[in-house]
DNA sequence: CTGTATCCTTAGGGATACTG
DNA sequence: CAGTATCCCTAAGGATACAG
């Protein structure tokens, strides 16, 4: 799905990256299904930064079309749907655990590790170990 | 400079980066600076995306703001600007080559290590090392 | 609950000309 | 060369209402 009708500005790998999460809401969806084990439009919505019905709705769709995320109904709950990273998503994981990184190092503001890292579901704490060995 | 007078939408870290470089232009300014030793208002501008000017300007402005870069006179020739990173700049690249290495995995099309990689100047060759040991 | 649709405003950005 | 300035258009995005 890359490099397919949308925009393609060039064949470097940070601009790769660009074309899907370049703007100021996309990768805080994958924060929150990543780290916040949020996983329904209303959670999303919730957060602390305040999207737009449409930002989000248009996000999601994106998110899906670039094979980031997968939707499926929850078995539980029919009417309910349930958003997922795909393991292509699932992959950004160091990505976002650098940028934690910085920010905890050069943010003083930030809600630094391991504040951050406690929201983390329990069964994600032994990467997390290995991340917070590395800081400081 | 962070969390100043511009926006503060929450103290999470990834979106503390995404204030900074929350758009499809600013990081590859970074790139230029990290990995093409490019270190000019015409070198940027001559990048294969295409900015344009107003925007690479506004963009030097707010990395400089934001003590990502710096710029002085070139010692050789006084009228010449050189741009350069400050340390809280070169603190990015874990987070360039945690992009790099998914673009390279997910991208088909994009331009992967080493290829990529081989414009790097020598002088980083050491670090590239580790990061290419990571890889495949 | 998960979205769509609409309206409207602002920000982003391309093209081009121009200045020191 | 390093920017500014302008013009103009499109995309992004906030607010709100509404639909399935």
């Amino acid at each position: 799905m890359p490099h397919d009708s949308s925009s393609c500005r060039s064949n470097c790998p940070i601009n790769f990256v660009l074309e899907t999460f370049g703007d100021k809401w996309t990768l805080l969806i994958v924060r929150d299904l990543m780290f916040k084990d949020k996983s329904s439009y209303r959670e999303f919505l919730n957060s602390d930064e305040g999207i737009a019905t449409n930002i989000l709705a248009d996000r999601l769709k994106r998110l899906e079309q670039h094979g980031i995320i997968f939707k499926e109904a929850d078995p539980d709950n029919r009417s309910r749907v349930i958003y997922s990273l795909t393991d292509r998503g699932k992959d950004l994981m160091p990505v976002m655990l650098e940028i934690t990184a910085w920010s905890a190092k050069h943010d003083r503001h930030t809600n630094t590790p391991p504040s951050f890292l406690e929201e983390y579901p329990a069964r994600k704490k032994s990467m997390m170990a290995r991340f917070l060995a590395k800081l400081s």
